[in-house]
DNA sequence: ACCTGAACACCGTTCAAGT
DNA sequence: ACCTGAACACCGTTCAAGT
């Protein structure tokens, strides 16, 4: 009660309150994610920050999953894709500039990806970016039921590897594993010490490299 | 108190109470998961089950995590490999014997998978299983580096496969998805309309799928 | 020693009551 | 109409008190 005073006398509270905007509901949820994590967007904690109450939200989403479809697909709306770009490369180079835009993008927002689990995403931005990752499968040559597969892998490994964001970036837990690793027993365990310099490897390195790897023979399964 | 006569006048309680085992512990946490999904495993269903209370746990474990890190490894545990069966097949055989061990374990445990995400495994488990692996990967000619590499790819892969089983096997879901793709306009969504028919494509071929053009592409980095 | 009940500070969700 | 406070049935975790 004590944090704002009234804007001049005009513009008082209509009727009740004025509604809370929906876009500031989810641009704020998104924030509270971004900064303290999934298991942060609680009710409570988002109606706090927007200076609401719970049942407020309940008033735009039946439950918190509905809430989370909509974060989620803001999410997919921040996907950077040139059209005029992604048609000048090669179709190889188009199927990786799709998935690494993708995961550039769960990239900036670590933390939701395990939001991303339990619901195809079918929300508008979804379905936009779907349309287009399948449009440069088919034109690239391969018959739809191909396509199809291709697809679904592609967005699969992007999305699996999103999820593994979350647990990644933290220094101390990859120094832990390190240190575990170099400690091991040679004989017990060969191989892991004949590698333990080289591991662990970072995410966003693995991403690439096996993305290479299933783009590289994805291209050979075009029409001859 | 009704459930447990003493057997016998001699096998009375020691003192307090008979300890509770710890693998009764995992087994029924694992049983717990596996029947109502990861987020029933709270500290206090867990504890019911075992007709014990939450301090009781606590006594075992520090805290949920380090519940959650046993009941993991205890999974790695029923992984199936056998050496000599390993050790006589080809060496993109073989890795694709391992992955597929694992992501099979892995579907019999379909609701443990969102709790792989937060950490990397290194119970006694997990770690004999690493050991194989990369065991495989050095036999197969890879050099240390790049048999890392392929070893951090290969089993993300898989763990990035096995955490979406989890929201798998809905056919509901599915149902509801396909007929959203059928009714799409054709205009705005060609391609997606294009592939309707063959989406979507059941967790576990896109897992095959996309591990077959992996291990092709690795093979191909072997030493010539 | 090991277990227990009760407590603390949280959740998601609902609902009668306010303006 | 839209918002609010309070309630209900849950959490993870801790701790003094029991046997």
């Amino acid at each position: 009660m004590t944090s704002s005073s009234p804007p001049g006398g005009s513009a008082r509270r209509s009727r009740g309150r004025p509604a809370v905007p929906l876009d500031r509901i989810l641009a704020t949820a998104l924030q509270l994610v971004d900064e303290e994590g999934a298991e942060a967007l609680s009710m409570r904690t988002l109606a706090q920050r927007l200076e609401s109450g719970t049942a407020t939200l309940y008033r735009h989403f039946g439950n918190r999953a509905t809430l989370i479809t909509h974060v989620i697909d803001r999410v997919f709306g921040e996907v950077e894709l040139d059209s005029s770009s992604l048609a000048e490369v090669s179709w190889d180079q188009a199927c990786q500039t799709v998935a690494r835009a993708m995961f550039d993008t769960l990239g900036r927002h670590r933390k939701i990806a395990p939001l991303l689990i339990e619901q195809t995403p079918t929300g508008p931005n979804a379905m936009v970016l779907r349309e287009r990752c399948l449009a440069v499968l088919l034109d690239g040559g391969l018959p739809p039921d191909l396509a199809a597969r291709a697809y679904a892998t592609l967005s699969r490994y992007v999305l699996g590897f999103a999820i593994q964001l979350a647990g990644s970036g933290d220094d101390a837990e990859r120094e832990r594993v390190s240190t575990h690793f170099h400690d091991l027993p040679s004989d017990e365990f060969p191989a892991t010490r004949a590698v333990a310099d080289s591991l662990p490897v970072p995410l966003e390195d693995e991403f690439a490299f096996g993305l290479e790897l299933i783009v590289d023979s994805l291209r050979r399964l075009r029409t001859p």
